[in-house]
RNA sequence: GGCCCCGUCGCCAAGUGGUAAGGCAGAGGUCUGCAACACCUUUAUCAGCAGUUCGAAUCUGCUCGGGGCCUCCA
């Protein structure tokens, strides 16, 4: 079985079929950095990261540009409130922007060009449109004149009477038509600007994009990525200008995230239901907000909650949980590691999800299985004497892990990763690490005299602070409830 | 006003024509001094109504409910 996708332009899956045999190009609108990034810019990161990952897991030689925004009005804006450059405002924020996707485990896409870096693009790009008569010069703004493309509006499968009915597109002074947009704006005193043939200026938004992903990845490329919000009319924009410029299909597959929603409503700065990376990242772990937004697939909405979170959290704990317990039942040593049918069976259907555009939620579910399987394995009587049984436990732990490395999950070592959550855990509690250790220690001493009725309260009473007790033939640790 | 999406077990969430994955929570059991952990078993006919079909959660129509885009937005 092969990759499939989702289409955004065709609105089907289909076959995926790149138009270099092996080969694929890939863009990702980036961030505009004039702010920290929230739970929605996580969002659309990890799963273009996921999809990365998987291409290349796939035997795919990816080229992926994800790209920086680094001249804007908001950028000039806040540069403006707080008294510094616009490039500095943008460094700071790149340099949040990559802590944060740092922290959240991605890895670096082949390149992230900055628009600034290709201003003679732009001016190459536009020059081309009005040299063909698609765009228009006027006081020292250059607009790109839609009605010249009859395939405007073919990705968001609008058109035109219904735009204008809407009523709320005010005309541009400069513009023949409401809804012409700007390749080019004219410098303003106190505003960024380059030179061109049209004088002073800084580029429109939405040309940043075709001049970045033409010059890294050529005229047409396979795949183009972003948030479902990107559509129209920042995507359909691009297609305007590049195919306008290069006469070629854009782009053969469009691929768009649904939202991060709070209390079913888009996340949004005037609904004041917004969070940060950085905010988040004080109670779950960045792997948990990667394994939430992974279980749910990444064209669907979803929706941030502490609930929601916490499920996640629980989730990742029962994987875990048994990698923890595969790497003690099997001493943990390693050594050449069989294949079995075992994990043959969960990485087959691994790939079968993620074929199917990419269903991490799917995927994951196979992976649950793999860890029930194991788990089962090593609760067998008499595990340790069958060799057979060991084999196939550390075939699926190391399946698991494998796997769990191409959505970017599992990274951790697990006794690391389950100390650091029960101790963030703890923190939110009355009681100290320190505290409970005692008692555990007043507990054993109670149950070797056979007092179990003293040992069943200082139990009780450490339940009822949120503390469970786990005995075991080595001794007793503790978790959080 | 135009365009579009969604409504699956208490909660989260796969499934787009062949008879409902997975996780969390719950119940019963095995284990245990008693528990916990783990394991086993167990819990839905898919918002409603009417159609198409041998057969529908999956297709069509209507109704109800929720959301998005049309302006910057992941």
């Amino acid at each position: 079985m092969s990759l499939r996708v989702y289409n955004t332009m065709s609105g089907k899956k289909e076959e995926f079929q790149p138009l270099v045999p092996g080969k694929v190009g890939m863009y990702v609108c980036g961030v505009t950095v004039y702010d920290y990034c929230h739970i929605g810019h996580a969002r659309a990161n990890i799963v273009f990261d996921v999809i990365f990952r998987y291409l290349q897991f796939s035997g795919y030689e990816t080229t992926y540009v994800r790209n920086y925004t680094d001249v804007d009005d908001k950028i000039i804006n806040r540069a403006n409130e707080r008294g510094i450059s616009s490039q500095e405002l943008a460094e700071e924020f790149i340099k949040a922007f990559d802590e944060d996707m740092d922290s959240l485990g991605l890895v670096k896409p082949t390149h992230e060009p900055r628009a600034t870096e290709y201003i003679q693009k732009i001016i190459e790009i536009t020059q081309k449109l009005i040299d063909k008569g698609i765009a228009y010069e006027a006081s020292g703004d250059v607009y790109y004149s839609v009605d010249k493309f009859p395939d405007y509006l073919k990705l968001s499968k609008r058109n035109m009477e219904d735009m204008l009915a809407g009523a709320r597109v005010t005309p541009g002074e400069q513009k023949r038509d409401p809804m012409d947009f700007a390749l080019w704006k004219a410098a303003k005193p106190g505003e960024p600007s380059w030179k061109s043939p049209w004088g002073e200026g800084r580029p429109g938004w939405h040309i940043e994009c075709s001049a970045m992903s033409s010059s890294l990845l050529g005229d047409s490329f396979d795949i183009h990525g972003g948030g479902r919000d990107l559509i129209f009319p920042h995507h359909e924009n691009e297609i305007a200008q590049s195919e306008g410029a290069s006469g070629q299909t854009f782009v053969k597959y469009w691929l768009h995230n649904g939202f991060v929603n709070v209390n079913q409503e888009k996340m949004s700065k005037s609904l004041g239901n917004f969070f940060t990376i950085r905010d988040i990242l004080k109670t779950y772990d960045a792997e948990v907000i990667r394994f939430f937004i992974l279980s749910a697939h990444y064209r669907s909405p979803i929706d941030f909650s502490d609930q929601n979170l916490a499920e996640a959290q629980s989730g990742l704990k029962r994987f875990y949980e048994a990698l923890e317990a595969a790497e003690i039942a099997t001493d943990g040593t390693e050594k050449k590691v069989q294949r079995t049918d075992e994990g043959a069976k969960v990485e087959k259907k691994f790939r079968e999800a993620m074929d199917d555009d990419f269903n991490t939620a799917l995927a994951i579910a196979h992976l649950f299985d793999g860890v029930r399987t194991m788990n089962r394995l090593i609760a067998t009587k008499k595990f340790k004497k069958k060799p057979e049984l060991i084999a196939q436990v550390e075939d699926l732990h190391a399946t698991i892990l494998q796997l769990g490395e191409v959505i970017g999950l599992y990274r951790s070592q697990p006794t690391t990763w389950l100390e650091k959550v029960k101790l963030v855990g703890l923190a939110q509690l009355e009681i100290t690490q320190g505290e409970i250790e005692e008692l555990i220690k007043q507990r054993l001493q109670a149950r070797k005299e056979k007092d179990f009725s003293r040992g069943d309260e200082i139990r009780n009473d450490l339940e009822a602070q949120g503390i469970l007790l786990l005995d075991t033939r080595e001794g007793t640790s503790w978790r959080l409830k």
